[in-house]
DNA sequence: AGATTAAATGACTCCGGAATCATGAATCCA
DNA sequence: TGGATTCATGATTCCGGAGTCATTTAATCT
């Protein structure tokens, strides 16, 4: 009769064990997402069998002696992890409550971007609540893939071909230092060679490429202070007077009358898009076509 | 912590509630959800006021003696009917069965627009199994709308402009009938005056305009009898060699050195489209791109 | 009014499955 | 090799909520 009566024909489905389940994928495996509590290590455990039972697939797979998630199993936490959010969206606007979207994004965009342009962004979520969430490219296009996140900005090149996106801008980077340090007509050379700069740790793809271009340019600036991050970098630009490099969009941190830039010679931009979680875009609570009004809000002018 | 854990806080929500809601919301009352079986009634009203509880909205409304479904409710049950179905899914499809797909349309378009196009219809959704749900036009836009049916073929002017859908051709109504009742160059009228015909039993918008039209032309077709479906009609223009109207797909019924058709005069072309529910499109074990795919398919070349 | 139908509610029973604790088995690490 | 880590499993308790039946409330029909 019921299409759904074969679902639970069988048993061993329920919340619960779904709920369980969603918490152990999304930890990677049991021991972390018991937390050292031997209760919630048994529980999960036997709570993971009983839906591999229902399911008749294997959810996890042993890797020494810990557990990780089968690529059935990660299938299995996306469709959990959308319909909890369904749910949760249906109560809180039944509730009146402001539904949250939750967008991914490199620090440096989100301070720079996102944050600038936020009552913007939340007006054309109809009010939502927008939780900002940091991380890097690759990890935000998974976040967006498996509906942990519902929108993300990210490089064009990391995003697989078939997903969705729409086109904000490029971004390169550029050299910001003190009005003082721009002697007339001197360029970004001559800027990295008399003023102390600040710098990133290495580790990031663009430590790479920029530490590449200053030793093939024989370059060696005094370099002040190492940074792990591009807003850590801002601050010191701003409040200690050194150079540094910094995404372009970065501008909105400065006030132009003390602080310059200007782009770097190997500057090869590079193009953001925003994309969207396809079941995410119309949750309950949402208007419709929200990701095209989003984009269109964040789209920045590409200052090549 | 974790960004369910505020939908578990409250006690109230269970798949087994969740199961009832739906069935309630599906046969629109408790009554009819409970075919007299007293305690499924009793059951069914406490879980439907335990959900209430939970989600703190009404999800049935009195009218009478009996509920009837909110919009809240058929907002949540659309929620719910998708999580079934993509649990379900999930299953069989680990299980290698194959996942069935449903699509609604008329008889007519069933019988003489997919039928013959089943193989290649499978084929382009990856090897799922079709179901063909026989009902109107604006009832297949209700399900596709609310998760109900995967696709639907209807005419375009029962979808909703929002609506995405994808063009498949025009159909008409045409006069058909055995050869020798087509007299040398006699045209459509010629054949209502001469030939013995079948009809459709009064009732539907077809039948409206094709009497209002007989009246106009003062034709007094002789009619020997009165079927309920175009199916059945089609059998009797085949077998008891009657003459009657029949859209005009329905030419692949029938040897066409045997029966012709001629299009009515009155008989303006109306569009049919091919709309699917935007997220079944991308369910576990469909390929991606499916609507579009299948529309190639159906798609007929329009004999204006 | 009385009869009928639909839903809500009270008052239970009973069971699935969650919670808990203890222990075993496999793997890794020092 | 011995101890630590991680998961599996056995055994038992306990509770939420499903199942059941009887009764009440309310609207509708005759």
């Amino acid at each position: 009769m019921n299409p759904f009566d074969r679902l639970f024909a069988v048993s061993g489905l329920s919340l619960d064990r779904l709920r369980s389940f969603l918490e152990v994928a999304e930890a990677g495996n049991i021991a972390r997402a018991a937390k050292a509590d031997p209760t919630r290590q048994s529980q999960f455990s036997r709570q993971v069998k009983e839906l591999e039972g229902f399911f008749v697939v294997a959810l996890t797979r042993r890797v020494g002696r810990r557990i990780e998630i089968t690529t059935e199993g990660h299938q299995l936490a996306a469709v959990i992890r959308r319909h909890f959010s369904e749910l949760d969206d249906f109560r809180e606007s039944m509730a009146g409550r402001p539904v949250s979207v939750r967008l991914g994004a490199a620090a440096s965009i989100l301070e720079w971007t996102v944050i600038p342009k936020l009552a913007a962004c939340t007006g054309a979520l109809g009010g939502a609540t927008l939780e900002l969430e940091q991380s890097r490219s690759a990890e935000v296009v998974r976040g967006v893939a498996d509906g942990r996140l519902d929108f993300g900005i990210v490089r064009e090149d990391a995003v697989p071909k078939e997903m969705k996106r729409w086109k904000l801008g490029t971004i390169g980077y550029a050299l910001f230092a003190p009005k003082a340090a721009w002697k007339k007509g001197s360029g970004v050379d001559a800027v990295i060679k008399a003023h102390p700069m600040a710098d990133l740790l290495p580790g990031g793809q663009f430590h790479e490429q920029w530490s590449g271009w200053l030793f093939s340019q024989s370059l060696r600036p005094k370099v002040e202070a190492r940074v792990s991050s591009f807003t850590q970098l801002a601050r010191l630009v701003r409040h200690a007077g050194l150079a540094a490099v910094l995404p372009e969009n970065a501008v909105v941190e400065f006030d132009a009358s003390r602080i310059l830039s200007a782009g770097l010679p190997w500057n090869h931009e590079r193009p953001m898009v925003l994309i969207g979680n396809a079941r995410s875009l119309d949750r309950a609570g949402l208007p419709a076509k929200s990701p095209a009004l989003l984009a269109r809000i964040l789209t920045w002018k590409s200052n090549a």
